[in-house]
DNA sequence: GTCTATATTGCGATAGAC
DNA sequence: GTCTATCGCAATATAGAC
């Protein structure tokens, strides 16, 4: 009865069983999150979409907040990689902070991240483990990252500020803005690639410059 | 047999009896929201906490719905009202900025605005018109006055920039940091006054000059 | 399929405003 | 005293859990 699709294994080599099997059931386990919140869902719920036993859930995931973690981190895991420190390296300072601005956009407007921030923000208070778990892997962690970078910029006398975690937090606050949040509201569909392109370019422009001319 | 507390009315001279039903039952019924969402409260719930009957509230609000948007417009006017004030005329631009930051800050790191933020994102796909209050009378708000003082100070040639609306976005997207996210996420409890003052002016330091030495 | 929880409604009784 | 809002309680409907 349950469905046909036979994705059952072998098909990808370098993965067993198991990590195909915990694939599969992560990627149908998430939008059923997303749609009913944490709460809202049950595990039966999912073995409804993906088939097969409550049991494999279980022991691969001990429990239905493993299971929402291991969601969370998967998806962190794909999405921050290439924020990753060594894609920036050897790079000046405006192209660094472009890229990483852009590539930060890219992550938090992404439909699956966008739905992650709603569910995290609507049960964090709840589940605080699962909050922690979020902003760790997503948000805190591109901060961690800007700093880092920040400060061997700063080292090197590139740049000059008191509080490099401080305003990495901020970096990353001007890219999630407030067409992110009218995103999140659903007031606003996905911003075109231009205007994500021009609103990187403007605000590297104004964390490395500032708006007030120079002379 | 009913509760004692004899409130009833006459106290307030310059409202009805309807008018003080209804604040009542906002009031105590917005915490219950707040802590338990939209769908983990029920109309019950409410009665228990604000007495009286069910009839009451639907003949006022109509629907759970009608009260639950009830208690949202009515806290965003009196929580986000503190953001309409021109404080800001006749000062200088570093002046000017610091104070939007710093009532900016305030405001939306209450508790009331936080509980409002996580109530919205979480429901805010369901409830549009809902998010779409909320996100004018408050970001889209604070951005659209930023902005009009940005092309202010633009005309006058204080600053330089493109595009003044999204500068505005960008900064207020600034004070909305990773603190803000924490603190929405139960992770962090309110920055302490002298590190949010510390924050406002880093701030406004980035946004004006930015992080690159001049020289 | 039964059972429970909960949104919604109906209506007579009561209490406060004028 | 009349009028209206509110109360109290019960009934209906329905969706989801078991």
């Amino acid at each position: 009865m349950a469905a046909g699709k036979k994705t059952t294994a072998t098909e990808k080599p370098g993965k067993s069983r198991q990590e195909t099997r915990r694939e599969e059931i992560i990627k149908a386990a998430a939008p059923v999150f997303f749609e009913h919140g944490f709460a809202g869902t049950s595990i039966d719920d999912i073995i409804a979409k993906v088939g097969g036993s409550k049991r494999t859930i279980y022991s691969e995931f001990g429990s239905k907040e493993g299971l929402f973690a291991a969601i969370v981190t998967d998806n962190a895991r794909h999405a921050l990689a290439a924020l990753a420190p060594e894609a920036m390296a050897g790079r000046n300072l405006d192209a660094t902070l472009l890229e990483f601005a852009r590539e930060l956009n890219r992550v938090q407007m992404s439909p699956t991240v966008l739905a992650l921030y709603r569910l995290v923000v609507a049960e964090g208070v709840r589940f605080p483990e699962l909050a922690k778990l979020f902003y760790d892997s997503g948000p805190g962690l591109a901060s961690a990252r800007l700093s880092q970078v920040l400060k061997e910029f700063l080292e090197r006398g590139d740049i000059a500020l008191d509080d490099p975690d401080g305003a990495a937090d901020e970096f990353v606050g001007m890219i999630r803005d407030n067409r992110h949040l009218k995103t999140v509201l659903g007031l606003m569909s996905r911003p075109s690639a231009e205007d994500t392109e021009q609103r990187a370019q403007t605000a590297v422009r104004i964390f490395l410059d500032g708006v007030r001319p120079r002379r």
